[in-house]
DNA sequence: ATTATACACTTATATATGGAAGCTGTCAAG
DNA sequence: CTTGACAGCTTCCATATATAAGTGTATAAT
């Protein structure tokens, strides 16, 4: 009767059991009840204290355990995990944002077919020589242009991708996950650089302004690159967000 | 018998049943049997072909939901979400590895006390004036200087922080996650940049080479900074990498 | 023709139960 | 003092069962 929790399970609302369980010990860490290295309850304690099932219990643990807030150790307990630099991740939130809610347009600057470079060509895994489509696409929010795209797709006439790569939803499909294209996988790497001459003219800003280089290839199922380019977006007006721990 | 799964749970595996349900579906996601916009075949359909209990195959598409590989739609069915670039996640193994293994060692250039200037105030939220102590440490792997490293920790003599954030471990401990500290959370921003002068002789690199600036706040449990800094690594020698879809 | 109901099928939630595996301390035998 | 067996705790895994709730279709009533 020593340890009666403050916050209780209510059993009429919409949330299920295990979600305010979630709620509750989440609380209770950034309220620092529990510190990092603290051995949160048993699941035992827990079930009695709260009046769940042993199950519920394991449901909420599991999800804490997947978050990477606590980390649970067999035989001994469950232990709140102290901060570590290495479990932040960064979303491209910002960057989608762009493509939300008709803000932003979409202006195609260039649409023609040119041969591969020898660059080109190891990155998509064909021959020198071999025809791709090049693309160049400005987006603007507002008046304001913000990221300028680059993009090599491989040239097959059985397939109909260049038309529908080269209309202006083709983007926000791939942002917020429009058709079912038949894309398996891509690999995405952000680089510094700074804006070349033609690039600081279309991004109206300064030449060699900081910037990032959102470099992506995409494979097909057949595990072969479909398509290269890169987004480039000035600094000033992009950054990256992460937080780490359990903020309120 | 028409579907029969080529595949089969090993009972007498390490691998728990729900972890290898997992590893199945995936394989079959990746190798194209389910494309995306395709419909898993239902749960009950799953436990009958793989001879599992309902818990254990809602634990498993459970574990798909949240991965983002698939979605699942109350009365209608679970189905492969198609690729989008907003779930693309960066972390930060690579500056990570920096720390792993001893192959790197840091160099404490300078750490004194200085009075906050108003930026510094502003952002540790303190007064004009307090004072902080400053820490400038330059990491090496091997001989070569890949990080320079910028911080402000509020100074507080009834806390041994300084003398632990001085230590040359201190570092290691943030992204390993050593001692339990009293930090409760932190925000992280990445920010495009350009090496100066200083920070170019230091990492032994050109100036204005684009570089990466890594800000970090970090707040106690009593939501009050507690330090601010940020990471300088200059761009040719880190990227950020991430994969999105289900690559094999 | 339109509307309402019923039914089949789906995922979502929660309970009760049993056992396996790992850690820690105690206690007795050597 | 050391070693080994054992009990008691912990998390982990899997099953069986029941209820709730959303979706779509077929059917019956209006």
């Amino acid at each position: 009767m020593a340890n009666e929790p403050i916050a209780t399970i209510d059993r009429n609302s919409y949330e299920p059991v295990y979600a305010q369980l979630v709620r509750i010990l989440l609380g209770q860490i950034a309220a620092g009840v529990f510190r990092p290295g603290d051995r949160l309850p048993s699941e035992a304690q827990l079930c009695e204290q709260y009046g769940v099932s042993p199950m519920t219990v394991r449901r909420a643990v599991n999800i804490l355990t997947d978050q990477g807030v606590v980390i649970a150790e067999q035989g001994r307990g469950t232990f709140v995990k102290p901060l570590e630099l290495s479990t932040a991740t960064f979303d491209l939130d910002g960057l989608q944002q762009l493509f939300r809610e008709g803000q932003s347009t979409v202006k195609l600057l260039e649409a023609r077919i040119t041969t591969a470079t020898e660059r080109t060509a190891r990155k998509l895994a064909i021959a020198v020589g071999d025809r791709t489509v090049f693309i160049r696409r400005l987006i603007f929010q507002g008046e304001e242009p913000m990221v300028l795209h680059r993009e090599y797709v491989i040239y097959d006439p059985t397939r109909p991708l260049i038309e529908a790569e080269m209309e202006v939803t083709a983007l926000r499909g791939l942002f917020s996950g429009g058709r079912g294209s038949d894309l398996k996988w891509g690999d995405l790497t952000i680089d510094a650089t700074v804006l070349t001459e033609e690039e600081a003219a279309l991004l109206r800003s300064e030449v060699r302004t900081p910037a990032f280089r959102l470099e992506h290839i995409f494979y097909d199922f057949d595990d072969r690159p479909v398509s290269w380019g890169w987004f480039i977006c000035s600094g000033d007006r992009f950054r990256f967000t992460a937080t780490i721990g359990v903020p309120d």
